[in-house]
DNA sequence: CCCATGTCAGTTCAACTGAAATCT
DNA sequence: CAGATTTCAGTTAAACTGACATGG
């Protein structure tokens, strides 16, 4: 019983391709972000303020996936930098907007560019078809994987 | 000077894409596997000694990208558990080989049938002719990020 | 009263670096 | 002595849970 059990192929799994392309991916981004002082969290917080100016923290780390707390530490980081800066919300007093400073949105720009370039690279040997069909595949992946609602 | 910077959607950027894919499949097989006390790290060794047996801590390491002191600690534990089995080289009195025990092999086999099944929960919207695309065009991003040489 | 928001504090997890002993 | 392997020990990064004050 349970004798010799053969898995199947660890590189021919979906699941190992997945994990190591964002591990590859992740590292290089990490590594390029850091020349900025700037984590990737930090930088999709950046981004999401670009997107969406006056978010809350809750908010923010409802996006993220992580507990207010740790978006708070977060945004602390940003403000102490002076990428961001919190305002109460004008009809509630407890909600604290954030907003990109002008230095925030010049880091985001700079951040941004550096992640394009390693987007560009991973990507050099797919043509405008093959992006288009992994993207699409990638978000079917996501949607069958998330319970419907969740997004 | 940088006021407003706008970057290209979130949702659009494939970095993300590939990052929001593994993090739910890396969520839902590390609660699946927390049923069976495996981290997926642990799963992964569990994989490779099935494939090939007699693997040294060091050589792990190397293949998870890990460093050898974190391996090792993966593997006391596996040991521990009785899982894995770990002996003397028989031409080098340093190295220790590590092995999966018949308990080993029935935990791997009953991790893998759980793994198997959120897989193919992921991939149920994809055909096969989508599934081979994909996986290449995971394997071509992946070629790509990494330098050559280091796989 | 209930719920959401923000935040201080301590904790956990899984990696990391440093250092040392053993072996080829 | 150089290089590889194993392993003890302390550290780090970035999340986590608990607890609490405040606002609607």
């Amino acid at each position: 019983m349970g004798e010799a059990y053969q898995p199947r192929d660890t590189v021919d799994r979906p699941g190992y391709l997945i994990k190591k392309a964002q591990a590859a991916l992740n590292a290089q981004m990490t590594r390029a972000l850091h020349e900025y002082g700037v984590t990737l969290t930090q930088f999709a917080v950046l981004t999401a303020l670009a997107e969406e100016p006056g978010l809350s923290n809750a908010e923010l780390a409802r996006r993220a996936f992580i507990t207010p707390q740790s978006m708070n530490e977060n945004l602390r980081d940003l403000e102490q930098r002076g990428w961001v800066v919190r305002s109460r919300h004008p009809n509630h007093g407890r909600i604290l907007q954030t907003e990109l400073t002008g230095a925030g949105h010049q880091t985001l720009r700079d951040c941004d560019a550096t992640v394009t370039v390693i987007e560009q690279r991973m990507l050099a040997g797919l043509d405008t078809g093959e992006r288009r069909q992994l993207a699409s595949a990638l978000r079917a992946c996501i949607a069958a994987l998330n319970p419907a609602g969740t997004q």
